[in-house]
DNA sequence: GAGAAAAAATTTACAGTGGAAATATGGAGC
DNA sequence: GCTCCATATTTCCACTGTAAATTTTTTCTC
């Protein structure tokens, strides 16, 4: 018996489905309270046939993440690619990171939950490598006094990182206050501390899109 | 009947050892998989006693957290009372943030979960507010790039906060690559950017165990 | 086309979970 | 002795994820 308006025994593309049923799940009841079982009610499937396509809870939750990490990537690329190489275009890709963590607070933490994601999953990997090379792309040559000692090129990488993920993690949870409207009293732009590119690197600087993850941390 | 070698019908202290058993499972099992019965049973009581002192699961867990704040507090703030103020004393106490969270991960997430915790309990409000003055005592007078612009005494604070809540963050849940030994490639103070004080203002910077915050972020 | 094999979905069962309600216990005060 | 009340227990319910056996459909092979 067919609990939707489904015509076959076989949904057809039941995988991403469920993703979608998920990302939707995700946002509407927070990230502890999604289930497999909602979700798959929410296709119109029962609450074992996810098991055929991904491995269990965790499985889903990682196939979601990985969608989510595709559109953190794009939301820091929008509107990049016309801004000149340097402080502008890092700015907007920072912008972009924060302002996809406030629409997507939920999506936002489970992408970056080791213990609800399987981050060993090739996708989820490769999802993540990408969004992270755009920030490791705008941020090529970024002079931060002086920044990286000889052999850790990762240094001033992770000190930017670690700004806008954490003042993201803040936002999103609360700790600090927004304006009456929800927003946050600072855009990402204006928490940035100043600092400079070299000028010999900057023109070595990848284009926004090209500057994708390859090198393991 | 009794299931411990309890000897009393009544505990006595249920609730402090109900918090205990809670820091133990909590590291033991991570936070995805503590459970209100397990927290129970490890104490020996049914797993419904735990209603008469605290409000569901979400009581008990912002009863922890309020506790993983007070440890929090003492980390950043032990060694740094003889340090002098200025950026000796800041990168201690940042250090200390980044050393708590990485030996209590699980209660670190805990704690800045506004899903799994109940922010607006007075106890955990207190405890994290103390804990955050810690922070905000050390940076007092910081010069970061002249930062703070007028009426916003926030954005250095922010910027700081947001660094080192991040780094560790990312620590924690896998993102960041680590030395072999499982230690950080970078302590803290090596993350941050070179900055100055204030120096009209250094004198002024409370010492760190009356930092604690009484202003509405 | 027929029949076997594989894939995809179902039902059923089970051990967990948190919470609500009714009940039992034991200590404090009189 | 007694009652009152805080505390803990038992029982029950709805819900969760997972595993196993089963049914249904598609696909492949002859």
């Amino acid at each position: 018996m067919l609990k939707n308006n489904r015509k076959n025994y076989h949904h057809g593309d039941l995988k991403t489905a469920l993703v979608d049923a998920g990302l939707s799940e995700l946002e509407e009841k927070g990230l502890e309270s999604v289930s497999l079982r909602s979700i798959a009610a929410r296709v119109g499937v029962s609450h074992t046939a996810p098991k055929n396509h991904f491995d269990g809870l965790r499985g889903l939750l990682t196939a979601i993440a990985a969608v989510g990490f595709e559109r953190h990537a794009q939301e820091m690329s929008s509107g990049v690619e016309h801004l000149p190489p340097g402080k502008e275009r890092l700015k907007a890709a920072c912008n972009g990171y924060v302002r996809f963590a406030l629409s997507n607070p939920e999506l936002f933490k489970l992408m970056f939950s080791s213990t609800l994601c399987d981050a060993s999953d090739p996708e989820l990997k490769k999802a993540a490598w990408n969004s992270y090379g755009i920030l490791r792309g705008v941020a090529h040559g970024l002079d931060w006094d002086k920044a990286d000692a000889p052999g850790s090129p990762w240094r001033t990488e992770w000190m930017l990182w670690s700004m806008v993920h954490g003042y993201a993690m803040l936002l999103i949870e609360g700790q600090i206050r927004r304006n009456d409207d929800g927003t946050p009293l600072f855009e990402m732009d204006g928490l940035l501390p100043d600092f400079a590119y070299r000028e010999a690197e900057l023109e070595k600087m990848p284009p926004p899109f090209e500057g994708r993850g390859s090198v393991e941390i």
